[in-house]
RNA sequence: GCCUUGGUGGCGGAAUUGGUAGACGCGCUGGAUUCAAAAUCCAGUUCUUUCGGGAGUGUGGGUUCGAUUCCCACCCAAGGUACCA
């Protein structure tokens, strides 16, 4: 028998055990084992400066019960953490404060860093890795280089060197070659091929490289002489400051992703990642099959060139109901086409376009707006001219920038020609397209439309492509939403690019003298010319002889050129991460082929979905690009993934009442009296708890602003005098309430000033925000009770809540629990401090639990607990419902307390199932049993189905579907003898009163109901 | 707008395949203990009621002996929407 007496001393215990881990290397994982491999990731964080709140370790603490559940379980866990250090916050802090970002993120890594360590991971830390550190992001610029040197074959569907495929242009040309490049690529023989400079060599390469230079359209704030993101831009001006924003073209780094477009797609059969997520990465490539249809333009000048608008669609069975066709207003041919008397309108269209986002643009369906150009093309097969029109709903990055507008059959081109007054011709039998468009392509017959008369949407597709094809006005086509995806930036704090430009064309440096380090820089603004921060640097040119960045001033585009002043964008580092974990000390290569043969892949990878499009789908774009030159063996690098949920904040309320004063006189100046008032007002703040604002607001007549009133009479007489002296002359001065709707303004308190009964800690609140020192506080049964919200865990709105003082007060493992038990993994979820009282009496009720252990048989209810929890919480984890297997620990040890259980055969399996999610208190109550080593490596609890075995059962017994008694019947009692049993029974009757009833429906262990 | 997810007591949530709605916890109410408080323990807690019962899982329909669960339509909220990470 053992008795431990101390009380459960969670900031001990929970020290004691974290340098224990440390010092005993406990989670190291070794790159080969007899045992089976499983690689559980965490999505890793960006370091900001504000630390961790409560909402990022969610994520971990589920990966780090799963990591732990599999060492039980007997595998080799590799479980590692580090941080995707590069990135946007830090630069914006040193251009504010002039502080270098490598340290503002070397101080914030150090903070994360001590927070982590104190929530007890089993993270393998000697496998760190920064993506802003040299020694990591110089194999970011070697993949960035074989991306350079590869280009994408079609025929063997993968990936080639550079090499290859100038072999093929000496051989043969272009013509046979079949690779993805740029739409523009001329096209050439071997002998012409030969004929070129190598300047115009290299051009041409340019449009066969994976990643390639090329003019693409930004978000442009020439005030703030930078590029900005969608979301920076509210309503057309810039986020900072309000400033115009404009779209631009600009040369930058491209990655060729869209070649992968279908396999990108395919790869998404194979992994199990959430449907939500697939869907969304399967809507981001968005593949339509369709038609590209050729127009010739009508040209008025018979001199001109032949100008032709090409149009992807869906649907090129409706072709003869083509009344229309829409350009971009960026598309090339705008200026080119539009006549004189069309040119104002069309320019002033398309300089107001400009201004408008693309998302902007997208969401905006209710103003139709548009102009016409003038300008008209040739149907390809009726051959009538076909107005051509710029409207703003149509994108130029998606597909050709033009649409062939039917109006009958689709919604948003039936509009377009209704307000225009468009004609729409009818091309479908038997359908009135008088008030709407008809798009039910199932039930389309296809009419008017010569050749293609009597025709379905199948029928009709076919036979107008193969028509197409041979008059050389289209062929059949798939088409990607997906787009190149851009890959500079135009900033400081990113991986600098491994390029230097020799007669304006781009040349990689040497592997061998990677890393290409970030130079300093005195500002990290755009340079005054516009260009990137890297601009303000004065040694960043490449001496090719010596192999070294050297002085500006040296440049000679002979040996030395300049460097390229982009960085990598914040993808860039994060896409192949996970890769580099299995080796990150390794100097020589991104990784060994012993370690990515051991490791192969991601186990279980949880993040955050809004990474769904962005890091979840490059990083396997660039998984199988290197999965395709051999580097890797898996072409997709993650099998499992699950997607942790939001936790937004509770933000607390307090609510002030409005004020107003009138003046029935005018003696004095309107002004100076209505700023005394203003600022007399302002300075004496009602504030009125929840229950009396709602009465407030929601009430029709003037009985409780009375009451109100009576309760502040002395306020408002106070307030009355001081008018009156500061107006002697004044007649009539009244104070009262500002009734307007709303009148009444939330205000956030601080969430930590607010009790569990959301009642507020007044004198806190006073000293918090000085400006309510001498506030009235109008109360509620003696109590000042806020409203909650539910919003975005943000500095402004107070409800922060970081993970340290939680630590501090309950300990880690409650605060693991409890982020646990607050709901399902995957959703999003409120956060509210006070319920971690729950789970903190838990594990001090299952200390006490551990009070007495004895060598003593348990009995059938010690047994029965135990097993079904073994049961119920290996199903949670294999299901990662983690919340309901610490609701299964409370049940259990609420019942083995009753049960008064002491016995060391329980107690000992129990430690083990819950280390994964308590691992201090779990590692204690092992040495307590009488361990030396730690429980990390314990197998886990088997269960034993024997031990759950009932004989009777509690029977529901309902009448029309409602419970109206129970009845305890053996279990292996047949269908006809629990209906006899249940017939029989006097509740029966008394709830028949006579009746028969028509049928009575048995299910044997489940339910008796009885109709009638 | 489009795509996705969600909606159950005062709150977070549970409910295995369509079979006892509200497990577990917070909060609240009452009690024990205490000089008092904290802590701990015990009991109660969906709403309503004439104490028989009745209603009830966002709203309205449907399928079924039986629906939180399946089907149809709608409403509301959150996330994503290509340079925040």
């Amino acid at each position: 028998m053992k008795v431990n007496s101390m009380n459960y001393d969670f900031r001990k215990i929970e020290a004691k055990w974290q340098e224990y881990w440390a010092k005993h290397e406990t989670f190291k994982a070794s790159n080969n084992s007899d045992k089976p491999k499983f690689y559980a990731l965490s999505m890793f964080p960006y370091p900001s400066g504000a630390g961790l709140h409560v909402g990022h370790p969610l994520g971990y603490i589920a990966t780090d019960i799963y990591s732990r559940y599999k060492r039980h379980k007997g595998f080799n866990v590799l479980h590692p953490m580090g941080y995707d250090s590069f990135g946007l916050p830090a630069e914006q802090y040193a251009i504010q404060t002039g502080q270098h970002p490598a340290i503002t993120t070397e101080n914030n890594i150090k903070r994360y860093r001590e927070q982590l360590d104190q929530l007890g991971f089993s993270f393998d830390w000697s496998r760190e890795v920064r993506t802003s550190n040299p020694q990591y992001y110089k194999w970011t610029q070697w993949i960035f280089i074989q991306l350079f040197n590869s280009w994408y074959n079609k025929k063997s569907d993968k990936a080639e060197d550079i090499v290859d495929l100038v072999a093929l242009f000496e051989k043969e040309g272009n013509v046979i070659v079949e690779a993805v490049c740029d739409e523009d690529t001329p096209i050439f023989t071997a002998d012409e091929w030969a004929s070129f400079s190598e300047k115009t060599k290299q051009e041409i390469l340019l449009k066969y490289r994976l990643t390639y230079l090329a003019d693409t359209e930004v978000n442009w704030c020439p005030a703030l002489g930078t590029v900005l993101a969608n979301d920076e831009i509210v309503n057309g001006v810039s986020e900072r400051g309000g400033h115009p924003v404009i779209r631009k073209k600009m040369t930058q780094w491209s990655m060729r992703i869209t070649a992968y477009a279908q396999r990108l797609l395919d790869g998404l059969d194979k992994i199990d990642w959430p449907q939500p997520l697939k869907d969304s990465q399967t809507n981001w490539i968005g593949r339509s099959e369709g038609a590209s249809v050729t127009f010739n333009v009508i040209s008025s000048d018979s001199e001109k060139s032949q100008d032709t608008i090409e149009v992807f669609t869906t649907r090129p069975d409706t072709i003869f109901g083509a009344s229309f066709m829409t350009l971009a207003p960026e598309h090339d041919l705008v200026p080119k086409i539009t006549t004189e008397a069309q040119k104002a309108e069309v320019e002033a269209y398309v300089e107001a376009t400009a201004k408008r986002s693309e998302r902007d643009r997208m969401a905006d369906i209710k103003t139709i707006s548009g102009v016409f150009t003038g300008a008209y093309a040739e149907h390809p097969f009726t051959k009538e001219p076909v107005p051509i029109w710029i409207g703003d709903y149509v994108l130029a990055s998606y597909g050709t920038g033009a649409v062939m507008a039917v109006p009958c059959g689709d919604q948003r081109d039936y509009d377009f020609a209704k307000h225009y007054n468009i004609p729409i011709p009818n091309i479908f039998e038997g359908v009135d397209i008088s008030e709407e468009a008809f798009a039910d392509k199932a039930n389309t017959v296809i009419a008017n439309s010569d050749f293609l008369n009597g025709l379905s949407y199948k029928e009709a597709t076919k036979k107008v492509i193969a028509e197409l094809e041979r008059i050389g006005h289209g062929q059949g086509k798939v088409n990607y939403r997906l787009r190149d995806a851009v890959f500079s930036r135009q900033r400081y704090w990113g991986e600098p690019f491994p390029v230097y430009y020799a007669d304006g064309m781009p040349q990689m440096i040497d592997e061998e003298h990677l890393p290409l380090e970030l130079p300093e820089v005195e500002k990290y603004l755009p340079t005054e010319t516009g260009e990137p921060p890297l601009g303000n640097a004065t040694h960043w040119a490449w001496d090719r002889l010596k192999a070294e960045v050297v002085s500006n001033d040296l440049i000679d585009h002979v040996n030395v050129f300049p460097l390229e002043l982009n960085t990598m964008p914040g993808w860039a580092g994060s896409s192949q991460y996970f890769n580099r974990y299995m080796d990150p000390r390794n100097d020589e290569a991104i990784f060994s082929k012993e370690a990515i043969g051991y490791w192969q892949d991601v186990d279980l990878y949880i993040g955050g979905s809004e990474h769904a499009t962005g890091h979840l789908l490059y990083s396997r774009f660039w998984q199988k690009f290197m999965f395709d030159k051999g580097y890797v063996p898996k072409d997709e690098y993650a099998q499992k993934l699950i997607n942790q949920g939001m936790i937004t904040g509770s933000s607390a309320f307090v609510f002030r009442l409005l004020l107003e004063a009138r003046q029935a006189d005018s003696i004095y100046d309107k002004k100076e009296v209505e700023d005394f008032y203003s600022k007399l007002l302002s300075g004496n703040p009602v504030l009125v708890s929840k229950r009396i604002r709602n009465q407030l607001v929601h009430t029709q007549d003037s009985l409780p602003f009375d009451n109100l009133k009576i309760r502040l009479k002395d306020l408002f007489f106070k307030l009355e005098n001081e008018v009156k002296s500061k107006f002697p002359e004044a007649e009539l001065v009244s104070i009262d309430f500002d009734r307007r709707i709303g009148g009444i303004v939330p205000i956030h308190a601080d969430v930590s000033l607010v009790n569990a009964s959301d009642e507020l800690d007044i004198e806190a609140f006073k000293e918090w925000q000085p400006e309510y020192k001498d506030a009235e506080f109008i109360l509620e049964e003696g109590k000042y009770i806020v409203g909650r919200e539910i919003e975005k865990m943000s500095k402004s709105k107070y409800n922060v809540v970081n993970p340290d003082a939680i630590c501090e007060e309950y300990g880690a493992d409650s605060l693991r629990l409890y982020e646990m038990f607050l709901g399902p993994l995957e959703q999003s979820k409120p956060w509210n401090t006070a319920g971690i009282t729950g789970v903190h009496s838990f594990l001090k009720k299952m200390w006490r639990l551990y009070e007495t252990i004895e060598d003593v048989e348990p009995n059938k209810d010690n047994l029965k607990t135990l097993h079904k929890t073994i049961k119920k919480v290996e199903e949670d984890i294999e299901n990662f419902s983690f919340n309901t297997s610490v609701a299964t620990f409370m049940i259990c040890v609420n019942e083995l307390t009753a049960q008064k259980c002491t016995s060391k055969a329980i107690l000992e399996p129990l430690a083990i199932l819950i280390s994964p999610y308590a691992p201090h208190i779990a590692e204690e109550l092992w040495e307590l049993l009488g361990h030396a080593e730690s429980i990390a490596e314990a197998p886990f609890p088997k269960f034993e189905a024997n031990y759950l075995v009932e004989s009777s059962k509690e029977y529901p017994i309902s009448f029309n579907g409602k419970l109206r008694f129970k009845l305890e019947l053996p279990l292996d009692m047949g269908k006809d003898a629990i209906e006899a049993a249940v017939m029989a029974h006097e509740k029966t009757q008394e709830q028949l009163q006579g009746r028969t009833p028509k049928k009575v429906i048995v299910v044997p262990g489940k339910i008796v109901n009885i109709v009638g």
